[in-house]
DNA sequence: CTGAAAGCGCTTACAG
DNA sequence: CTGAAAGCGCTTACAG
């Protein structure tokens, strides 16, 4: 049987309110010192472990913490999740808060959990992750029903007041044309994603802004593609830019795409006997990668497993601090990750040469 | 201010009890279709969703599982775990039940949360996960504590009782030697990890076993290596046994390791003028890869992105019963996933060429 | 078919 | 410094 707050009280001759009172250091509760020592010992000797569901019940709060999100298919949108409730979870409990996880495969769904969290009081704040397509009416919904929430993306336009978190993919781009700079370079091209997503615009406006700023020129609109991951159409229009003169041609490349754009690139560079490096005469490439990317031929400098969980942790903080005040955290956070040099199999110094096929 | 049970009932000038039993289609439980009708109208109506912390104080049971493991450090091990806790959730969640993750840095406090959930009873079963240095006393701990619990690993020699799952890593193995064999290779090697693991023993086992049971021999022990997950070692191994005459080195090879394995065998063959393939002529591979994995000249067939939530999937139903029943569940789980082609690059296709060097 | 009552295990004023 | 009492919002026999 397990022991409960009247066993530890009674054991002691005590009153369950004394008792609890000091196990929970409230500051009104007036104890000796001999007393409360007696008291802590004695729930520690026989076990004592307070009733999650009990305390929830008179307490009015959970201690827990819901992550909600809608779930994505594909194994990029698992890995870029991966590490996010380890950060999450760790950091919560940290401060003796749980985390619960909920995912759903649609939107629907996933507002009508809210709801229910709402309503059965089970968690006392929530986490969003996922697209703004998506959690822009999750967070809209918790605003409405006054739950604390902090969400992953880019809502500072319409919802300023949001507790939100994301990557200063802007920065990230402006580093990136910075670095090309530094080299020596100065016609870049940009690789980029189709999509009409909050991340992929930031992505884009980064590199425009960075390549005014650093360069003084607006980006050539040739040398400006965006296509979907898939090695192809990426290689297809990056032939086209090597195909031109030497002095014309782009010789550094900011990606903001995924590995289908750095595969194409590299291949598409070696069959003109050329490479990506940082070497006068070397072409050179930096951008964001996914999480598990390794360079064939040449060397580059990578957001490499641009790691969700500095998100998490970021922002951690000041969901703690709205939960506690049980008032909504106000806030944006912006993460900057640092360049770093990607892994590289260097095969052009292991004896592999090209002849002149395209892809 | 929420709806409560209370209210739902003196808005229909009823007992809370009646309400309560309709609610939850308490079998013996007598109200005329009219009645619950109406409350359920009115349920819905108001909005009333009953208070989570009420209800797991009144029932004695939270309806939640705890997911519970050590956090291990670096990318692959995070990679094995993503889609597992999406996986858990909507699974748990589709039975009424909710998701609750904890994880810590060691293993001493994995313990003390073992014990912690147990106590304040937050849930109603725990799924370990891990490795089975640490699983295994953790199950144990369980097991003396009196949970349900479900627990990835290969505990089947020390606790062939417990509720367990992992992939056949056996069975894995020998349907790689099946595929080489079924190409017309004999002479065959075997790229493995190094480490004192189950999986690891196991995918060892299998090669071994599934050689004798489809070529009639053990395997030569020249061609069976266990390198850490690099590429330089793997490689060293691999130009040693290319560098045997023809008709003495290994023409098929079986990873049981990762993608660094890959990479060294790949690359070595490449430089010995040869490619992994399926045509008379071409040598051959399969095996392991981690999740995120391209060929960059041959093709081979792989287990990739073999799907831990594939395990979740199918040891869930089990837990879910031990779980209403109240008592252990029993039965191990195997699951043995299917050889796929590999995605290349198919850089042979499009002007590679190689010189002579060593990695 | 229906309702009053006790109980789940805590917390929180409040009176001493 | 201490203890009796009410309350959190349900569920569960139990008596009608």
């Amino acid at each position: 049987m397990r022991t409960r707050l009247k066993d530890v009280a009674d054991n002691l001759k005590l009153s369950p309110a004394l008792v609890s009172g000091v196990l929970n250091r409230r500051p009104n509760v007036w104890a000796s010192e001999e007393t409360r020592k007696r008291i802590i010992e004695a729930a520690r000797t026989l076990n004592y472990q307070p009733s999650a569901a009990a305390q929830a019940l008179s307490r009015g709060k959970s201690d827990t913490v819901a992550l909600v999100y809608r779930r994505l298919e594909g194994p990029s949108y698992r890995l870029a999740y991966s590490g996010l409730v380890d950060t999450l979870s760790s950091g919560l409990q940290a401060s003796g808060l749980g985390l619960a996880v909920a995912n759903f495969a649609d939107q629907e769904a996933v507002l009508d959990h809210l709801q229910k969290l709402a309503g059965t009081r089970a968690c006392d704040a929530v986490i969003l992750w996922g697209r703004e397509q998506d959690t822009e009416a999750q967070g809209e919904l918790l605003e409405k029903l006054g739950i604390p929430f902090l969400v992953k993306g880019r809502h500072e336009r319409d919802h300023p007041n949001w507790n939100q978190i994301d990557f200063d993919h802007e920065g990230m781009m402006a580093q990136a044309v910075d670095h090309l700079a530094d080299l020596g370079h100065s016609r870049l091209a940009y690789l980029g994603f189709p999509h009409d997503e909050a991340f992929v615009r930031a992505l884009r406006r980064g590199y425009v802004q960075g390549h005014r700023r650093r360069l003084g020129s607006d980006p050539d609109p040739r040398f400006f593609a965006e296509h979907e991951d898939l090695v192809a159409p990426n290689a297809e229009t990056i032939n086209g830019w090597l195909s031109l003169p030497e002095d014309e041609r782009p010789t550094g490349f900011v990606v903001g795409a995924g590995n289908s754009a750095w595969q194409a690139l590299e291949t598409c560079i070696a069959q003109v006997h050329r490479k990506l490096g940082f070497e006068t005469g070397d072409d050179a490439a930096a951008g964001v990668t996914s999480l598990f990317f390794t360079l064939m031929f040449g060397n580059a400098l990578v957001y490499q497993g641009i790691e969700i969980d500095s998100l998490a942790r970021l922002a951690l903080p000041e969901l703690l601090t709205a939960i506690e005040r049980g008032e909504p955290a106000e806030s944006v956070h912006r993460f900057l990750p640092a360049l770093s040099p990607a892994p590289s199999l260097d095969l052009l110094q292991h004896g592999v040469s090209f002849s002149g096929d395209a892809p």
